[in-house]
RNA sequence: GGGCGCGUAGCUCAACGGCAGAGCAGUGGCCUUUUAAGCCAUUGGUUGAAGGUUCGAAUCCUUCCGCGCUCACCA
């Protein structure tokens, strides 16, 4: 029972919601009645001031106590509430001095208070509420996992404060109470995800919701999470990708769907995957790579500007510009560029992996060619990809889903954009032959062990799905978690996630039996 | 999964084989314009867990738990 484990800080501040009960004052009310946010009381006060002779402002601010500095028969609080802080003046004069005794005897740093009086400006200038009554609104007995701060210039610099990472993300709420920047991170995902939505909205794109629950999964190479559907004694896996299920809404007539959700891979976790993450895919009939391509610039240039008011922005101390329009490099030529291999020239792995190895580059030969080349791509051209890059033209091995290009069987029209040596999104012109779609299915299914989950079953409503005509269309599919990270310059995707994804702690502190 | 690093008071950190400490927070006192308020006094620890070496372990060794970095994995 966890409230049985109060500590000693806790103990004492769990006492004076006694004290307060025992005064006849309920520590945790119904309800506040706040007037105003601390800038909106600030503005109208500064806008007041000009005004000789106006009335006082009259507020009821409500927020939580940040700092507190008590001098005897006065005492200074700073407040913060949800655009900023604002320091609140107490005075026996006003507040009467049993109040003023409950103040330094109950309210501590954390808590929630609300109070009411006039704005004024004190000695030093700064806007503050001269405070006539106070009421407790929460009382808090865990205190803030935080240092001091001071404001210089309107900057808070904080002394000593929440750092440790496993604290951070295991009590996000302590984290997202005591850093504002933290807050400031998840405003721009926010706003990220509204103008990616607002861009695709603008382009006539219908947002849609395919299931996430899926009888057979697909659309990425990937391992699943399965999990199990009890009345109809059904095992069901947690969605990969949206891809399969947006295309057959293509054939349906939607012309231009997309879809912003949560992907569920289940494999490792580093600084750029999470098990769960949230992707943006979208299918659009009559277009091709090409288009995705501009689209995608476009898109991507869009929002930084909606978000951050700027194209130029820093990762990982590099100036990067997302002005489209971006660099284009085809594999095949990149590879030859960076490495000395030109993957044309062999057709198969064992072929690729001698080269590769003549080259002093690790290769198993037992790899299909398709991971091969993406090992030469994830190793020698993804981290050389700062400014906004897009590589085409990809080997059809590792593409089942892509179309071929026209002219040459072993490739296909598939594009991947890079920025910051990272991996931002994925796009081809969309396979619509069901009978080649089949063959592909195939073989991808003797690429792979029987027993490989990688080895994505054969989808037959999907093939079903294209026999009935799918039109020829662009696809993309984008990790948001990663574009937020580039405009928030944070390197780990854990950092725009408000709940990343950690082990369990061992709640026993017993060594593990297994 | 492999390698490296880390885990000490509520928070941030010292002590690195010889009495577990500091700042902040907390507690008591003084203080009617402070702002990292100040002054005086003071509480707080199974050093992540278990085992071992040693006269003596936060410190050295082993195992486990968790976190970070990294490699592997990851159309």
């Amino acid at each position: 029972m966890v409230l049985m484990d109060f500590n000693e800080l806790e103990q004492i501040r769990a006492e004076k919601i006694d004290v307060l009960r025992s005064a006849g004052i309920e520590p945790y009310p119904t309800r506040a009645k706040r007037t105003h946010t601390t800038q909106q009381a600030k503005q109208a006060f500064e806008q007041q001031e000009t005004i000789e002779g106006a009335d006082p402002i009259r507020v009821t601010l409500a927020g939580r106590v940040r700092a507190m500095r008590p001098m005897g028969k006065i005492c200074f609080i700073h407040i913060e509430d949800i655009d900023g802080r604002l320091q609140l003046f107490f005075r026996v004069n006003e507040v009467g001095a049993e109040a003023m005794k409950l103040l330094t005897a109950t309210v501590d740093l954390g808590d929630f208070i609300e109070a009411s009086g006039e704005m004024v400006r004190t000695r030093t200038g700064e806007v503050s509420l001269l405070v006539h009554a106070y009421t407790m609104l929460a009382k808090a007995i865990t205190p803030l996992p935080a240092g001091k701060d001071e404001i210089v210039d309107g900057e808070l610099i904080q002394h000593g404060g929440l750092s440790d990472p496993e604290l951070r993300y295991r009590q996000r709420y302590a984290d997202l109470a005591v850093n504002p920047e933290v807050r400031e991170i998840f405003r721009i995902r926010a706003k990220t995800i509204r103008a990616l939505r607002c861009f695709m909205d603008d382009h006539q794109f219908l947002e849609v919701e395919t299931p996430i629950l899926q009888p057979i999964y697909g659309g990425a190479a990937a391992r699943p999470f399965v999990t199990h559907h009890n009345q109809l004694h059904q095992d069901l896996y947690l969605r990969i990708s949206f891809e399969l299920y947006l295309k057959r809404l293509v054939v349906g007539g939607l012309e231009r769907v997309y879809e912003i959700g949560r992907d569920f891979r289940n494999e490792g976790v580093s600084f750029k995957h999470n098990p769960e993450f949230t992707q943006l895919e979208f299918y659009w009939a009559y277009a091709d790579y090409l288009q995705v391509m501009e689209l995608t610039e476009k898109m991507i240039s869009q929002v930084a500007m909606a978000v951050l008011g700027t194209m130029q922005i820093t990762f990982d101390g590099k100036e990067i510009d997302l002005t489209p329009p971006w660099k284009r490099v085809n594999l095949r030529d990149g590879l030859i560029e960076a490495t000395g291999i030109d993957i044309q020239q062999y057709p198969d792995g064992p072929s690729l992996a001698a080269a590769m190895q003549e080259k002093g580059i690790a290769a198993n030969p037992q790899m299909p060619r398709g991971k091969l080349i993406d090992k030469l791509l994830g190793d020698h051209l993804e981290p050389t990809f700062i400014q906004p890059t897009f590589l085409y033209d990809y080997p059809i091995d590792i593409s089942p889903l892509a179309k071929k290009i026209p002219g040459d069987p072993t490739m296909v029209e598939r594009f991947e954009g890079f920025i910051g040596g990272m991996e931002l999104c994925n796009a081809f012109t969309e396979l619509n032959d069901p009978i080649d779609q089949e063959q592909r299915f195939l073989e991808m299914g003797r690429a792979y062990a029987e027993d490989d989950d990688e080895n994505n079953p054969m989808d037959e409503d999907y093939l079903k799905a294209m026999c009935y005509g799918m039109p020829p269309q662009g696809g993309f599919g984008m990790g948001i978690d990663r574009l937020v990270m580039l405009l928030t310059g944070k390197r780990s995707i854990r950092e725009v996630l408000l709940f990343p994804h950690l082990r369990e702690r061992d709640r026993t502190g017993e060594s593990s039996d297994s």
